[in-house]
DNA sequence: TATGTTACTTACTTTATGTAACTAACTATA
DNA sequence: TATAGTTAGTTACATAAAGTAAGTAACATA
């Protein structure tokens, strides 16, 4: 284990190579959703979504706010630290768009 | 399970959010690199190098190559599609400069 | 013959994820 | 008042993925 890669880089890979995290990023870019939009847009499951959302917010990437309605409605949202994935992202998708064959 | 996202940009982040493989296509965009060079480099285990490796190959972003020396010498290189996932990582890169506070 | 080299593979353990049922805290309906 | 319905989770258990360490093949050198 050598450590001839940066150390901020390889945290930022650890962050976004966890499973799902970059996909609930990504939806989060449209706007602020409710754990079960998440849940159902990206199908990622609940016992995993929750374990990553309390990730990203102690990364300081999202933000939960509560809204006490009825039923009680809770919002994630990015900060300015998970918005600015964007760009790169935005440079997976072009990838994608140029190298990944559809099905 | 909604399909709202594109299938492609799925595809993209499934190969990229596999454990390791973001780090071995970075590692690689230095230059062509060995089995043990690139398993001491970033420090993930030969079992799953050589899956990865594989996986790599097969979805045509790696080339493997057999140098007939003694020992045995294989070098492992990336496509152009490999090395069009450049910018992407370099966005990542760039981000985690920004971002990520040093440890 | 014993040791060393690279590039793996195999067997086994630990960790991560998926699945599905369950809970808390309410409201609406019968 | 009891029953069912809502969201946002949690829990227990099963399966899949990754880590660890020893083993193998095919050579060469001491």
């Amino acid at each position: 284990m050598d450590q001839t890669i940066c150390p901020k880089f390889e945290k930022a890979l650890s962050i976004m190579n966890k499973r799902w995290t970059s996909l609930i990023i990504f939806q989060l870019l449209e706007g602020s959703q409710r754990f079960c939009e998440i849940e159902s847009a990206i199908g990622v499951s609940g016992r995993v979504l929750s374990e990553r959302l309390k990730d990203l917010e102690k990364e300081g990437m999202v933000t939960r706010t509560v809204h006490d309605e009825t039923p009680v409605r809770i919002e994630y949202s990015l900060t300015d630290k998970g918005h600015s994935l964007k760009p790169a992202l935005n440079q997976i998708q072009s990838w994608a768009d140029e190298w990944v064959e559809a099905e």
